[in-house]
RNA sequence: GCCCCCAUCGUCUAGUGGCCUAGGACGCCGCCCUUUCAAGGCGGUAACGCGGGUUCGAAUCCCGUUGGGGGUACCA
């Protein structure tokens, strides 16, 4: 599952990233908690990357790297601080610290700072924050936060078990790999001065900080996959298009300055810069999603539009048999479709009809357009016009004959071809008619104007 | 509890001391078009949370407050 804050995440690096011939996304998993981590997730984020078109073949693109292939740096490193005093060993545990401080909420209070224990077994490391303060962090969007000494504990960098914490070892990692940038969610934020601490004691300089802001569900809160609908794949899944998402997803957060909202990302990249983003959090709006993807449809052409919907129309998804799928019929209702649906998989319920060998039964619709009497009667009537051999199958000739009968009926078309449209694809809601009747041809509508007639008689007694 | 961040229409945003009693988009409402539903065109509705201060002048700077979020683990 990739989580879409984090999609937004990795499109603003990959934005900087491209905006330097040497610039790079490095994509480290973070796996130091072997728990947390499966082999085949790694697959699923690069899968997800390169959904949103960040390619792991690309020369911007560097990893995956695991941080648990440098877990021996990590020790060594404690070990240095360990040695330069600016590392100590403590002895506490959890339960001891609570007892002492009488509140769960107050942390480690300094207890083993100056009592020099050696390394042993059931000690974890701690890093001794300096004197002094406060530990300022320049941050590019939120700009200059500054953390006062008093309120950081001085932190384990080290379990007792000698394997190095997130905290350490991501340092580490971004010391070894040269990295200049760190753009991230603000939920580290909190820990950046710490990890600030540890660049300043390797003799480092930071990295740019950047704390992108969350993005959040309807009642503000983060976006959780517990009570949200977070996962990419599932938009995509839906029929999302990729390039639909990317564009809302980059706009999350920050604009390209102008009132444009519709634009590829090739077009931001040169645009986007990270002191444009906002610092507050951004609502992920399914519905304005949706009217995104729907300006990229309607502006896919009819070739790229008829094979994006080529997985809603597979057997395997399809509610009709394969053998009744026929890719000429599909291809010339393409174009109206196109400007009808919002997001791929709606595309099924628009030509079902055509390949069904009965239509749905869409009860709404069946009340709505066949009225009493009215129904059958326009039915009957239309039937009959219908029958007519010297009538052309042609959507024109086929408008102009009901024209005719609504006429006769008293009725304007509106109407009259309501009752025509739910016999013959079960809903009212769909693609114009006549052409459609046109692509099913004469004997298939003939049947299913029977069919209704004889629910709607059925009905009647 | 403590620490940190945030606050422009319902939503995403433009705005960074005067051109803004605030622009665009989505949504919502209406009209046109019209074979349903769409798409398209036109119009409408709707915001600077609140209170101080600085200033000739504040959405924009400062303070407070209210509300929202994040962190607070020998998780990442």
């Amino acid at each position: 599952m990739f989580h879409v804050g984090g999609a937004r995440s990795a499109l603003f690096n990959w934005a900087l990233a491209l905006q330097q011939p040497e610039g790079k996304f490095v994509l480290r998993i973070e796996d130091t908690d072997a728990a947390r981590n499966r082999p085949e997730w790694t697959e699923g984020i690069l899968r997800a990357l390169s959904a949103l078109g960040i390619d792991e073949r690309d020369p911007h693109f560097e990893g995956p790297y695991f941080q648990s292939a440098y877990a021996d740096k990590h020790r060594e490193v404690a070990e240095e601080l360990y040695r330069k005093g600016r590392a100590y060993y403590c002895d506490c545990t959890r339960e001891q610290i609570q007892e002492r401080r009488g509140n769960p909420h107050l942390g480690y209070d300094g207890y083993c700072r100056d009592r020099g224990l050696e390394p042993g077994p059931g000690r974890a490391l701690r890093f001794r924050v300096p004197e002094g303060g406060p530990t300022v962090v320049d941050d590019k969007i939120r700009g200059r936060v500054e953390f006062d000494h008093s309120a950081i504990e001085d932190f384990v960098i080290a379990r007792s078990d000698g394997s190095p914490l997130f905290v350490l070892a991501n340092v580490v990692d971004d010391v070894e790999m040269a990295i200049t940038h760190v753009v991230r969610g603000e939920e580290h934020l909190s820990n950046t001065p710490k990890q600030q601490l540890l660049w300043e004691a390797l003799g480092q300089t930071p990295p740019v900080w950047a704390h992108l802001p969350v993005i959040v569900n309807e009642k503000r809160q983060k976006l959780s996959k517990r009570r949200d609908k977070v996962a990419l794949e599932d938009y995509l899944a839906e029929g999302y298009l990729p390039e639909a998402m990317v564009n809302y997803l980059m706009l999350l957060g920050w604009g390209p300055g102008d009132d444009r909202e519709i634009m590829p990302f090739s077009e931001m990249v040169p645009l986007f810069r990270l002191e444009d983003v906002n610092s507050s959090s951004a609502f992920f709006d399914e519905k304005k999603l949706r009217a995104f993807n729907g300006e990229y449809i309607r502006a896919l052409d009819t070739t790229e539009f008829v094979e994006r919907c080529a997985p809603w129309l597979g057997s395997e998804k399809a509610p009709w048999p394969a053998e009744n799928f026929d890719a000429q019929v599909f291809e010339a209702v393409a174009p109206l479709a196109q400007t009808r649906i919002s997001v791929l998989s709606e595309i099924v319920s628009y030509v079902d009809f055509l390949f069904l060998d009965r239509p749905v039964e869409d009860e709404k619709s069946w009340a709505k357009a066949m009225k009493p009497g009215v129904g059958e009667e326009m039915l009957t009537a239309a039937l009959e016009r219908f029958s007519d051999p010297n009538l052309e199958w042609r959507a024109e000739p086929l408008k102009a004959a009901l024209e005719e009968v609504a006429a006769a009926q008293g009725l304007k078309l509106g109407k009259a071809q309501a009752p025509v449209r739910v016999a013959v694809t079960g809903r009212t809601v769909g693609l114009p008619l006549f052409e459609s009747l046109e692509l099913l041809g004469r004997s298939r509508v003939q049947e299913r104007l029977r069919a209704a007639l004889e629910k709607l008689k059925a009905a009647g007694e």
